[in-house]
DNA sequence: TATGAATGAGCCTTCATTCAT
DNA sequence: CATGAATGAAGGCTCATTCAT
């Protein structure tokens, strides 16, 4: 193994938890099988995370982190409506181009609720706040802030159970029907948190 | 009697399952904790069921269609909107009331993906459509098909959003909130599908 | 493996824990080893002993008791002098004779020391108690009690010196000598406690 | 200075390899905890110490003389009897001092057995002649050598029962008494090989 | 020389499952 | 039927030591 940073090394280790993860599942996500996709010895990841659970925590943080990214890539000049559709489906976009990242963080969310309830707590928080801001940078002004909160989590809620749904049925196309269907709903109540447009 | 007590059995494994995966999840659940939690021989629950992984197909399919009843406690003579909402208030409070089958379902659920796809798959379908029925039975006749099919999905969706909101935060009261902006939006979405009440 | 009672088991692997720890020292007793020894599968050593350290306390237990046995073997007829010096004369060669147990016996001290001392001491009590009462059963009505106790443990005081010297130098003659320096050391004190004999 | 500090720095492992083995045992005493008492990189252990083997035995080496230095503190004017009783005093003094080394002597002790056997014979009868040779400066010309020789092993003897009876009783007050009682037989030994005094 | 990084070997323990009675 | 006894397979982790800089 080339001698390269601790930090350069704990990203290799997280990156194989992933897709560890994705495709053997949590509960088989083995210490050994983690280390042979990174193609490391499994002391080494010992080394570097000195216990599984301090890793796997790592892996849910830097999971949970990567969606959000996929909220600012919203156009502007929407209606406070079609932008909170909108990022709805950018979310749903993200999951659905990524499935292992998803799975994997699905997984992870139960795992850690189980292992550091805390930590997952904040870590949730931190994504719905994210969302709040995300969703204020480009209507705030137009919305009210009690208006603001209520979209941002309806739009988790929904982003969570399309996720779910997806889970369960795996299917493509009913999975955009049925996020066509959520934007509408999505936005049906910004709508009527929003003055009447034109009005 | 012979028959009536291996059945007997089968539920009270059943029923110890659960407990024991509220109590320490799915990984945790192991068969001499369900066996000690059932006070049966750890060989008796291999007597009944082959395997753990049959025992647990059985826990899901029982818990998966517990939801469901409370689908049917909705006072008759309300707009689709509000019938609507008011379901979801039901199957809400259910695992607001029952905080260890719902965890126990959602890990359930993730693993029963894992290790039995098609049959996870099968389930959730067969839970989908025991909603729309129910939708269906109450304000079928007020709403188009795919109007019922689209608000029974999305319902599914707001449900499995809040289940997971409610599991991250652990806050009564948010959920309560969280539940109510939930159903504005579902009626909204109704409303939108129906003919102008009145006209 | 027959099916055989679970105590005859634990006797096995106590036994062959003996053995290794004899060979290896309890350092490099490690479970599989002391499983091969017992010609058993790893798992059964868990099956019978909950862990390691259970194991071990059973083996510590049964170690401090097998040289008492041999306190009994000393003739009558004897003045307290010379029965003092022959108890200490019997306890040598008990651990003379069966090197391997007093070695592991010396080792398996200081560990259970650090493991669990409380056990340690009692067990260790128990020992002293032992040769008090068999040091009394034999002369106790013609020493009083305190020259009785204070016979008793310089008689294990000398016994530990002399299997911490054993132990060190190896030499079976040497051992012989130094043993009969610590017998007339001791019998010199028990005459110091009793009346002179034939006044 | 290269040379003054790489001695320097093999006391300082030697003394953290003490303080670690007194506080954790000598199975704890791992090479990583060494380097952390002595506050020194892990890898420099092994750049002064070939092997940790080669670390304990500089340990077990300084530990064993340290008692020693002890045996000199007896006032001069004392009869042979006292002069070895109050030796044997001095020895116990010193390790009921000192607990933690005592410990750390005792367990390296057998460690060494284990893995250098006669590295730790040739150090143990360094320790018996150092102990013969002061008792002969002190009262060599009014004892036989054999005399001699055996008191100095009788004596080594009750120290090494009183350190293993402290170390399982942990009683400070009982090990005074049982000195006092090794003191008496150490004397009356050296008593009946001496020519009564006055003649 | 000095040391962070890396690792092969091995340890204790647990698990789902089967066997023998 | 029912169950105490038994076990192969695997899991997380630690250790003394070496490597590369």
């Amino acid at each position: 193994m080339a001698r390269v940073g601790a930090d350069l090394r704990r990203q290799d280790f997280v990156k194989a938890t992933v897709k560890v993860i994705a495709e053997h599942g949590v509960a088989n996500a083995t210490t050994r099988r983690i280390a042979a996709a990174a193609d490391c010895p499994l002391a080494s990841l010992h080394y570097v995370f000195r216990t599984k659970d301090e890793l796997f925590y790592a892996v849910y943080e830097s999971l949970f982190t990567l969606p959000q990214q996929s909220l600012d890539q919203v156009p502007a000049g929407l209606t406070p409506s079609e932008t909170a559709a909108e990022m709805l489906r950018q979310v749903v976009n993200w999951f659905s181009t990524n499935p292992d990242l998803a799975r994997a963080q699905s997984e992870l969310f139960f795992w850690t609720i189980r292992n550091q309830p805390e930590m997952a707590t904040k870590i949730y928080s931190v994504g719905v706040e994210a969302t709040e801001q995300a969703l204020g940078r480009t209507i705030g002004n137009r919305l009210d802030p009690a208006a603001l909160k209520a979209t941002s989590r309806t739009l988790i809620l929904l982003f969570d159970g399309l996720l779910v749904a997806w889970t369960a049925h795996g299917d493509l196309e009913r999975l955009k029907a049925e996020t066509e269907t959520a934007c509408q709903a999505l936005a049906l109540l910004v709508s009527s948190h929003s003055p009447a447009p034109g009005s």
